[in-house]
DNA sequence: TACGTTGTGCGAAACGTTTCGACCCCAGCG
DNA sequence: CGCTGGGGTCGAAACGTTTCGCACAACGTA
């Protein structure tokens, strides 16, 4: 690995002559500079972010901090990584992956200590994350996907739930659906504040209203099992109901099988939404579901973006939105004129 | 942020001596130990791993590179990459992830130029890889998920194809399948000289031989559509089989519809297996498809952990096979006695 | 008593950058 | 003709470590 004082050898200047031209810090005079690029190019030469790191204070490096998932990965977790990795190469960031283990502030303190990262992008945030309290405090620079309860003045992107609701009901209604129900997240996420189940809630709640629909919300299938009884319990809970809108992906295969059972049809008798699922994932039912695909990559992106945008200098807070987008799939169509046959 | 010489100072030592009694370079006198210890935790002293890595040329910060996915990444691939993220941790490592853009050689020049990582951990090693060979040119220590034709002396943690498929023909045959098929992955994966394609397709054909069972393999369905085409041909061709092994994911959901179509059902008329594929992917698939699940987040580690032996110290080289593990869903059962009905 | 040995600790150099003050030369101006 | 000023370059310091040669004291041995 030749270093910078190979170069400046070769092109006969000293050490910081060459820092200077390759860097444009300050004026060189074209004719050196001409002599220090060939050299240079001809060395292969590649600065030392070491180094470079070592004496600028800056590594030009992001740590993304996930936590080791509650219950496997899923695509739209994943995306986010490469999304930001994405944007942070384009950008001349590099993205270090950092699983948290069993204390996530304690493996916050580690990786901010070594200085070996500039910022943090925080992923699976709360609406109360105790690591943007540590971040702050240690006035580490830093940016969410997802966003706790009261940002305040961090940087974030995230889902819009408004807009990804008002879309759903839009779909529904725009259908001839009068009632809509919308299974959640399930308990443990709602006991964990984990943002998502709770917004969308609030937001498919809201979105009904407005759009004067029915609505029901009671209910937070979190496996396939727990889906089918879900779907059961609402049927005769609420049988008008003939559009349901589901946000787990395996409450969903539970639907799908009661709705079976009963010998009903999708999207016959039910018009069936996934809600921030990868389209992916809704390409793998039959028939394939209509789905609220979150915007993944993108929020990646734009995560890595703003806390790159954030360490060049300080303006206002990045905040920042996206709609799910929706994708129309065989799940759903207008009600079914009369009575629901099957059992 | 403290450094050495601050702890040095409180100490009441050399800097040098911070740094033995820290590293247990050398030895330290019990006392003087004990009183850096004290400082450097007041302090809240973290090595910084710039400064260090410089001087030692060993950053412990290791890189995974990955193409942009051709068609989206899969679960499975990402959890090489969780799973080399948490190895690499628990081993005291960092992981940088570098995804390939146009042109991958290029991108491996840059990331290992910058003297920031000291290792390379490669993603979806095709047959033949150039990049494998700009490595070994540069004396860049490198391990491989997946591997290459021939892979010599390199190291590198793969699925071990021939147990994978045995154990697949052993669940038909014992079930009383007489004849199975195999759908292998899309054309444009075998066009690549994708090793999975290759070597799967080679090891279903070995292990269905060695059990005696009849075997067809003519079929390379990478979409839905194809999915069902291929099936509707597999059944023209070969009525008598009743078994079908099914690499791609999109592939099986048009083989489920157009068993469906026909009136048949899974698995009374037909013994389903979706091989490689997670078993998270499966749950979606009503009914819940028997899987051979690849130990993606195993595989990762083990990518990683041979990478760091080999920086540690060269032994021979570490070349791991591993068997996807068979999750028996609902799609699996004896074939049926007589003929099948439906149109 | 003189001399090697051990056990400790120190200081300086080195890693590869960037940055900053100093310096030199020449042109322009008084 | 002498000064000033500025473009261009240089050398050294600094970033935070590790490493290596030395120094020094205490101690046992000849």
């Amino acid at each position: 690995m030749s270093s910078i004082r190979d170069v400046a050898e070769r092109a006969r200047v000293a050490v910081s002559t060459v820092s200077a031209a390759l860097n444009g810090t300050r004026p060189v005079a074209a004719d050196t500079r001409r002599r220090i690029e060939q050299a240079a190019a001809e060395l292969g030469y590649r600065p030392s972010l070491l180094a470079r790191g070592l004496q600028s204070k800056r590594t030009r490096i992001l740590a993304l901090l996930y936590p080791t998932p509650r219950s496997g990965f899923g695509l739209t977790e994943m995306q986010f990584a490469t999304g930001a990795a994405e944007t942070a190469r384009e950008l001349g960031y590099h993205l270090l992956l950092s699983p948290e283990h069993a204390e996530p502030v304690e493996e916050l303190r580690h990786i901010t200590g070594l200085g070996l990262v500039d910022g943090v992008l925080l992923m699976e945030v709360g609406l109360d994350d105790e690591r943007t309290e540590f971040l702050l405090e240690a006035g580490v620079p830093f940016s969410m996907i997802g966003r706790t309860r009261d940002p305040g003045s961090i940087d974030y992107a995230d889902i819009d739930f408004a807009a990804t609701a008002a879309a759903a009901v839009a779909h529904v209604a725009g259908l001839g659906h009068r009632k809509l129900a919308f299974f959640n997240l399930s308990a443990d996420q709602h006991a964990a504040r984990y943002g998502p189940a709770i917004r969308a809630g609030a937001e498919f709640a809201e979105a009904a209203r407005a759009a004067g629909i029915g609505y029901v919300d009671d209910f937070r299938p979190g496996s396939a099992d727990e889906g089918r009884q879900a779907f059961e319990r609402l049927v005769a809970a609420h049988p008008d109901t003939t559009a349901l809108a589901v946000m787990d992906d395996h409450a969903a295969v539970g639907v799908i099988a009661a709705v079976a059972a009963r010998g009903w049809r999708i999207p016959e008798d039910l018009t069936l939404l996934l809600v921030l699922s990868s389209a992916r994932v809704a390409e793998m039912f039959h028939p394939r579901l209509t789905t609220l695909e979150p915007p993944s990559a993108e929020l990646g992106g734009l995560g890595a973006r703003m806390l790159i945008d954030r360490l060049a200098g300080d303006g206002p807070p990045a905040q920042r939105l996206l709609p799910c987008r929706l994708v129309v799939g065989d799940s759903s169509a207008p009600p079914r004129e009369g009575e629901r046959t099957g059992s």
